[in-house]
DNA sequence: ACAGCCTGCTTCGAATTCGAAGCAAGAGAT
DNA sequence: ATCTCTTGCTTCGAATTCGAAGCAGGCTGT
């Protein structure tokens, strides 16, 4: 087996430190923004967000959990809680017997465009402040491939139940 | 109060979440690399790194904290762990009575080489694969100058123990 | 030197998180 | 049809996380 290089060049550690440093920063702020606006863990609001874009505005769970990159428990119970607060209804699927389909209401929905502008504001100011266009489109040209080529690795969840002995 | 503009265009909502993904996705594949390979979760490599990168293997507790954007309490729970496990140890800072320097022992720093070429080859495979070493130099150029506005921005915990009322 | 505030860290309790185990429904093979 | 494996979700217990409150040492002004 070819092992990769056995260490990263400063280039790389930099950029590497760098890019985890800033989201770290940026998911911070959103998340002290979004308990004020509306008392949402970021979490929740993936989920809420998530379902809000969905045509539909429901989705199955484990879409919604692959879709956070969120654990199957972690996402029953902040659902739980979701569901308790109003922001969503669970719904057994339709073809499948033991799908549950979750679905945003108009509460959940008053709240996410409640939540929104401050979210964005927050993103804005922190993220998008000192970059210019090009830059933001640099930026999204560099990790799209690189976002495609994480998502078909390692399927998320690479020895889930059991290994493939 | 001049609001920022209500909406992200496309390009920039596409940037947000694709770094968002990204660097969840990195995330999980680092977390489960180095609970196997040393049993540490995220943080406390964080931590170690952090350590083993300093000049005198050591940091106060503060720094440690904000170097890893991490709250305060937790940072007590996790240095306790690694102390428990003789990663590291605790000493009163000679100028500051009450402060805590935190240094990297001969064990820990065993782990830490022991854990990073895994690490390192977990990082180039799903990051760095697709990335050129120009493109590396761009994300890095990109990403520098938003780090250092966001450190600058809200001094990590804005609103601490008390508004300024 | 003293009072009052700020800082650095820890303790405490509550909430969140994960993985393992459990349960029921689908799918494939016989 | 039935047996078995897989899949979708939940329950459970243990570990982690955070914020608020507490404690002690430092700093400033008088």
């Amino acid at each position: 087996m070819p092992a990769p290089p056995p260490s990263l060049d400063p280039a790389q550690l930099g950029a590497y430190f760098t890019l985890v440093e800033v989201t770290s920063l940026l998911r911070h702020a959103v998340e002290q923004q979004l308990k004020e606006a509306g008392d949402l863990s970021y979490v929740q609001f993936q989920l809420l967000a998530r379902l809000g874009d969905a045509p539909t505005g429901s989705h199955r769970m484990t879409d919604l959990a692959d879709g956070v990159v969120y654990s199957r428990s972690g996402l029953t119970y902040q659902v739980g809680l979701l569901e308790k607060a109003g922001l969503v209804t669970r719904t057994q699927s339709p073809d499948d017997e033991r799908g549950v389909t979750v679905t945003i209401t108009d509460t959940g929905r008053t709240l996410l465009a409640q939540v929104l502008p401050g979210h964005i504001e927050v993103v804005s100011g922190l993220l998008f402040d000192r970059l210019s266009p090009d830059d933001v489109q640099t930026l999204a040209d560099l990790l799209t491939p690189v976002r495609d080529h994480m998502r078909a690795a390692p399927p998320r969840s690479a020895a889930p139940r059991r290994r493939k002995r």
